[in-house]
Parts: structure tokens; sequence; C-alpha cells
DNA sequence: TCAGTATATTATGATAATATAATATAAAAA
DNA sequence: TTTTTATATTATATTATCATAATATACTGA
């Protein structure tokens, strides 16, 4: 335990952070995109959203730096960006998947 | 792993909870919290917050089975009482607090 | 180049979250 | 019983988020 573990600049970048994944269509993407990288099309079919939502939603994540992408011909892969998200994905799959 | 980890209904339930971290004073109260039981005066000291902000926070928490509380004299005191809530914040302990 | 497919952007109205101030209740102590 | 301390509630203005529609860009293949 550090000389301040609750300082509250780390939890103003901690809770920017989940606010990402506090929303379940963003949580949702995410939890498709811990299994393997996918395309805008592929999420966007599998959580029913509209594809102007989706786009914003990855985009949203990609800009803080938990997803990134690769264009492929047409289409865009996006994947987990971030070591750290991906561990927090793998404890919320733990603690309420079980 | 279920046949269906990704369905929607878990992923609402769960970004709601999420959604009680994702506020910078909400998390701190958390963060507080793990380390043990303590009054809103505390809490309202130690996060540097007004008072009836920390309590319509703590109030929403309780309201959503987070936290519980006891009264003691004219003191409240307020603990975590979920136990995934528990596990989750240990988890972004060790994630984000190396 | 044109048509088609995939993705991104912009704009907008609706709803929700936030901080803050003011007031109310509850318990204890004087 | 009045005052003080601790907490809760209500009201409100500001800001942020959301869903949606409309439009724009980017790439491919005919």
């Amino acid at each position: 335990m550090s000389e301040n573990d609750f300082d509250f600049e780390r939890c103003e970048e901690v809770a920017n952070l989940l606010k990402s994944l506090a929303h379940p269509t963003r949580l949702m993407l995410l939890c498709l995109l811990v299994e393997k990288p996918r395309t805008v099309s592929e999420l966007t079919e599998l959580t029913q959203s509209s594809q102007s939502g989706v786009s914003q939603f990855l985009n949203r994540m990609k800009l803080q730096g938990i997803l990134e992408t690769e264009r492929e011909a047409q289409k865009v892969i996006y994947r987990i960006a971030d070591p750290n998200i991906l561990k927090l994905m793998q404890s919320l799959h733990s603690i309420y998947c079980p």
C-alpha cells in the first residue's frame, strides 16, 4: 500500500475509464472485442444498435486509448488496445459471468 | 463459458453498477469504504466534497444495494454491502494502484 | 468513373447527471 | 426545551449523455 492510495487524481482518471464501460452497448462492445478483433458491421449486428451509434461509441473508446483500429479494404477492424482494460474486463467476467 | 456470455441483459445490469463507480467522488467514496466503514462527515471531509453531494451519492449507492448503513447516535455509518463490488474494487486496486 | 458497401461525422432534441443552495429531520447535549 | 451537530431532502440551473436522422467520406469492383 503506497503513501496515498486514495488520491483524487487517480480516482478521476480511473472513473473516466469506467465511464466508458458504464453503458450497456459499450460494455457489450468490449465484451465482444475481448473475444477477438471485429469489424464495425459485425459489432453493429451483434449489438443490434445503429451504425451511427456504434461508430460513435467505438470512436470514443479509441480516442480514450481503449481501442485501436486497422483498416482492411472497406472494413475497419477494432480491437482492445489497453492491457489494463483487458484485465478489467476479465475481472468483470469472473465476477459477473461465473 | 456458458451458452451466451454476452447477452445484453447482463451487460445492462453490470453497466448500471459500473455507472456508480464511474464518478471521481463516488469512486473515492468506495475506495475509502473498502478500507473500513465510515461516517458521512468523515467521508465528506476526506473527499473534500459538499455534505449534500456526499449524502446524495451515498444514498444512491445504498438504494442500488452497493452500500448499507447503521446509525450510531447522531452519526450514520456507511459500509460496502455488495461482495461483488468489493471484489471489483479489489480488482481495480490491483490494476490501477500497483 | 459510377455504383455499392462500409464507416464516420454532424446536428438535434430528449433525457439524465451534476453541483449547489436552501431547507428539513433526527439525535444528543446543554 | 432550546441549541448544536449530523444527516437527508428538495429544488434548480447547468452541463453531459443519448438516440436518431441526415449527410459525408473512403474504399472497391464493375
